[in-house]
RNA sequence: GCCUGGGUGGUGAAAUAGGUAGACACAAGGGACUUAAAAUCCCUCGGCUGCAAGGCCGUACCGGUUCGAUUCCGGUCCCAGGCACCA
């Protein structure tokens, strides 16, 4: 055996033997339980970055550690490959966003195929490629004819100097980032698919995720945001507060003067309804729009909320500025005359784009009512022995808003109605419910549930995407394409300036319509890359399906059994892959029962498996991080992993990584660190060097054995206790390895050198290489053939835990007094509780802590500590 | 602003169901080997205090529950991720 470590080598033999074998093609087999694990696929940005490095480690030791369990693993890697860096690298390069993509994407291989990673690379997929969108294509017309997608308004980021949309992160410090213009907010038509119509399904089915970890689910939850309300009518007042609807019934309908007879606000307090002093309306409401007219200051008003980015988080932020529109509003219940303001804070694509304001009861209501000095009127007082002693049968004073100042801040807690008439004294409930019944017996509102989820608005006016396949007819409408003329194929060959160049060419939208054969023209916006995303977990499984989406062998791997991703995917793109996999269920492209051909008798697989859910088992990965930020292209912080694998080797970076910090935490980047996992490695080496050049021996398999022997055959097998359970039930890595470093340290002091003695060694060094085969697989794979001369670690099953090694005849307990830590006892394994209360009272410095006072209680945790308390 | 996480030595971290805080490493310092360097090996390594044995303090901050809290509860501060057109 080579006494040097010489990881190029090795690491080139290693792959070159896995190539050769296909050790790891994936073949559908029901002999075996299949466990299919998929990391999220990178974007082809140019090279992997130390995220990739992680993610794809992550998910080849899992991988690994199941195959080695007995599974029939399938490991798949593909590129999402559309999207908008391509356009901009085209811009600056001047190369088309075809080929800067392809070019990254053989690079970026190359590099996973240095890291080592189990994958089936025969099952390799890319976004961009029409064999890929086609299908993608082919559901978007599905969706479209069955009323799953339609077209509507949406508001977008405008740059009015380059006349483009603009993508959120290129808004900034609300200017466009090539021109430097003040973004505008613009109204253009947009397809939406309607995942509002699955969102029970995919809030309730979050319930059926126990692989999932509770801080995504609970992300979603809130995303989806289910909430329980009422829907309430404002009417709105001519000059005098006629109503022209109710009021006469020969006059069904609006009068063209009053377009809008009714105002609709959506509440989740409809308990404050008694203590609405106004109505806030979007600037983009058909109220404000119509007020505007012949109210040049309003008009002004409203042109200037116009202005800045459509992002949530800048809306929020923004200083809270409003107008008055002049116009008033019934109150449903107490007939009150309320106006109607227009407030930036409004947000026309959520709920009514209306809200009744009750500044006492809200935050954001009370600062502008304070502001604008509009009145502040209190309806809710906190509930049980309140301020005012209602729980002690005293009255209520009287009216709480004349004989109290303006409350400093809103009271927003849940509590009980007062100056609302007739709910005063009724709690959230009570008062929802008799408002709500009451709004419902005059038809101006009633309970309703609502949902903060939106519809999915996928059109994007951009070029390197998948076209949306609908064609514009005239005479027929949005037609969308036949599968024959399927796919769309998106132009390769183009230069990029400002704006997508399919928009400018006639050859790709000129066309004629599939219904009459009229002249007609293709839509030229492209879909959102978040759709391609969506389902390509699914595509792995029939990768090389010419005739259809999916086919039979998605019933096979499906669902995904194990997810690794960044954390900051946690809600959009795992909601959108939630909702497609529901769709293609639905379309019926899984879920019936299929056997597949040739197979073997085994009910057990065949029992009927969920496919509500794609990922069954879910790890989301933490950051890597850079000077306390994101790693990411775009901050320009990253750090290239080649110089780490080009200087130590796939292995080292692959141990360093996981061993840095466990999966789900944030992990820094440091230089440092990364030296000692070389270290490691290097020790590793020379232990079994030092082990075979003596002879290879049988692995010992039990039987009495000296106390030093003993003991090492304890630390074996607690190992692999630990590192199993590491590595299968928590994935946390990094103490897996720990673990094994520490048996390794223990070895390097082992001094018996007696036949049984190499026997133990062999055992152990033979553990410790299975061991930590999933992580650093390329020097475990040598190693292994040296210890078992000539034999393939692939090959190898886990190894198992000897239960009569762990059995201990002695325990050391901690003793405590008052819980502080005084000193430590060993006992018999099967020590009597009495027994142990004696010996502890007994030790010197218990005696000397409790100073002669009695023990007024003893605490005895087996197996771990005494704890005197006096 | 809203939603979700996180905060432990000089550094990355460990403590798995409330039970010995700092495992395993990195860095640093000291030593061995060497003509020398590298490599390797050994020792020290939270703070304060003490000749020592030891003692006291310590898991962002304030408070609570408990025999016992890094862990559970309430509040505060700071950092990170997401906020629907980055992926």
């Amino acid at each position: 055996m080579q006494a040097q470590y010489t990881p190029a080598e090795i690491e080139r033999a290693a792959q070159a033997l896995w190539d050769e074998s296909k050790a790891f093609q994936a073949k559908e087999d029901s002999a075996k339980p299949k466990y299919y694990c998929l990391s999220m696929f990178p974007y082809p940005s140019g090279k992997l970055h130390m995220g990739h490095v992680r993610n794809y480690t992550i998910g080849d030791v899992l991988s690994r550690y199941h195959r080695f369990q007995g599974f029939n693993v399938m490991q798949p890697m593909g590129w999402d490959a559309f999207g908008l860096p391509a356009e901009n690298a085209a811009i600056q390069n001047k190369v088309a966003p075809a080929a800067w993509t392809y070019s990254n994407i053989d690079y970026m291989r190359g590099q996973l195929k240095s890291l080592g990673l189990a994958i089936d690379w025969t099952r390799e997929l890319a976004t961009c490629k029409p064999d890929y969108y086609k299908w993608e294509q082919w559901l978007f017309t599905k969706l479209f004819e069955q009323g799953l997608i339609y077209k509507k308004l949406a508001t977008v980021n405008w740059d009015p100097v380059d006349c483009t949309v603009l993508a959120n992160e290129q808004v900034i410090d609300g200017r466009g980032w090539r021109s430097g213009a003040l973004v505008e907010k613009r109204d253009i038509p947009m397809y939406f698919m309607k995942i509002t119509a699955y969102a029970e399904e995919l809030l309730k089915d979050l319930d059926n995720l126990p692989g999932w970890p509770e801080q995504v689910k609970t992300m979603q939850r809130n995303w989806i945001g289910k909430s329980f309300g009422a829907e309430v009518c404002f009417l709105c007042s001519e000059e005098l507060g006629v109503r022209s609807e109710e009021g006469n019934p020969n006059t069904p309908h609006p009068s063209p003067l009053t377009p809008h007879p009714v105002l609709k606000v959506y509440t989740t307090r409809p308990d404050t309804l008694m203590g609405a002093t106004y109505v806030a309306v979007a600037a983009e409401h058909a109220l404000a729009t119509e007020a505007a007219r012949g109210n040049p200051e309003l008009a002004a008003f409203i042109e200037e909320c116009k202005r800045g980015s459509v992002a949530e988080a800048d809306m929020a932020t923004m200083e809270k500025k409003g107008m008055d529109t002049g116009r008033f509003v019934i109150h449903p219940l107490n007939g009150e005359k309320l106006p109607v303001w227009v407030a930036n804070y409004v947000l026309m694509g959520y709920g009514e784009g209306a809200v009744m304001a009750v500044p006492a009861h809200d935050e954001r209501d009370f600062a502008f009512a304070k502001k604008y000095g509009l009145p502040i009127r209190q309806v809710i007082r906190p509930a049980g022995d309140g301020e005012w002693g209602m729980g002690n049968g005293q009255k209520p004073p009287p009216s709480p808003i004349t004989h109290h100042p303006l409350p400093e801040e809103a009271m927003v807690e849940h509590g009980i109605c007062v100056n609302s008439g007739k709910y005063d004294g009724l709690d959230f409930n009570q008062a929802s419910d008799a408002i709500a019944a009451d709004l419902e017996a005059k038809a101006l509102g009633g309970k309703r549930t609502q949902f903060r989820l939106r519809d999915w608005g996928i059109s994007r006016q951009r070029y390197w995407g998948c076209p949306i396949p609908i064609i514009h007819c005239a005479a027929c409408g949005d037609v969308p394409v036949p599968e024959k003329d399927l796919p769309v194929k998106l132009p390769e060959d183009v230069t990029l300036d400002v704006g997508s160049p399919i928009k400018k060419m006639p050859s790709f939208y000129q066309t004629v319509c599939p219904k009459c054969g009229g002249k007609a023209e293709r839509e030229t916006d492209t879909m959102d890359t978040f759709v391609e995303s969506s389902w390509y977990y699914a595509r792995y499984a029939s990768h090389d399906c010419s005739d259809a989406m999916l086919d039979e062998r998605a019933n096979y791997w499906l669902p995904v059994d194990q997810y690794i991703g960044g954390i900051e995917h946690a809600i959009l793109h795992l909601l959108y892959a939630r909702f497609f996999h529901k769709l293609m269920r639905d379309v019926g492209l899984f879920g019936s029962p299929l056997p597949l051909a040739g197979e073997g008798a085994n009910d057990a697989l065949r029992a009927p498996k969920s496919l509500d859910e794609p990922f069954t088992q879910l790890l989301t990965q933490g950051m890597v991080l850079k000077d306390g930020t994101k790693m990411s292209k775009s901050k320009g912080n990253t750090v290239d992993p080649q110089a780490l694998i080009d200087q130590f080797g796939a292995d080292t970076a692959r141990l360093f990584m996981m061993f840095a910090a466990p999966p789900e935490q944030s992990l820094e980047w440091s230089d440092a660190g990364v030296e000692g996992a070389f270290r490691f490695l290097k020790r590793l080496w020379r232990a079994v060097h030092e082990h075979v050049e003596q002879g290879v021996v049988a692995a010992c398999t039990g039987g009495a054995l000296p106390a030093e022997l003993k003991a090492l055959r304890f630390q074996i097998h607690a190992t692999i206790q630990r590192v199993t359970d590491d590595y299968g039930r928590r994935q946390q890595f990094n103490t897996a390895i720990a673990a094994v470093m520490e048996l390794m340290n223990s070895l390097a002091k082992m001094g018996d050198h007696s036949a049984t003695g190499r026997a133990v060694m062999q055992e152990a060094l033979e553990s410790a290489i299975v061991l930590l085969a999933p992580i650093v697989p390329h020097i475990c794979q040598a190693l292994w053939a040296e210890l078992k001369v000539g034999a393939n670690l692939l090959d190898v099953s886990w190894p198992k835990v000897d239960a009569a090694a762990l059995v201990q005849d002695e325990i050391e307990l901690v003793l405590q007094v008052n819980g502080k830590l005084r000193g430590s006892i060993t006992v018999a394994r099967d020590a009597a509780r009495e027994t142990i209360e004696r010996l502890a009272l007994a030790n010197p410095n218990v005696q000397k802590f409790m100073e002669g006072k009695p023990a007024k209680k003893v605490v005895v945790v087996p197996g771990r500590l005494v704890n005197v308390v006096v």
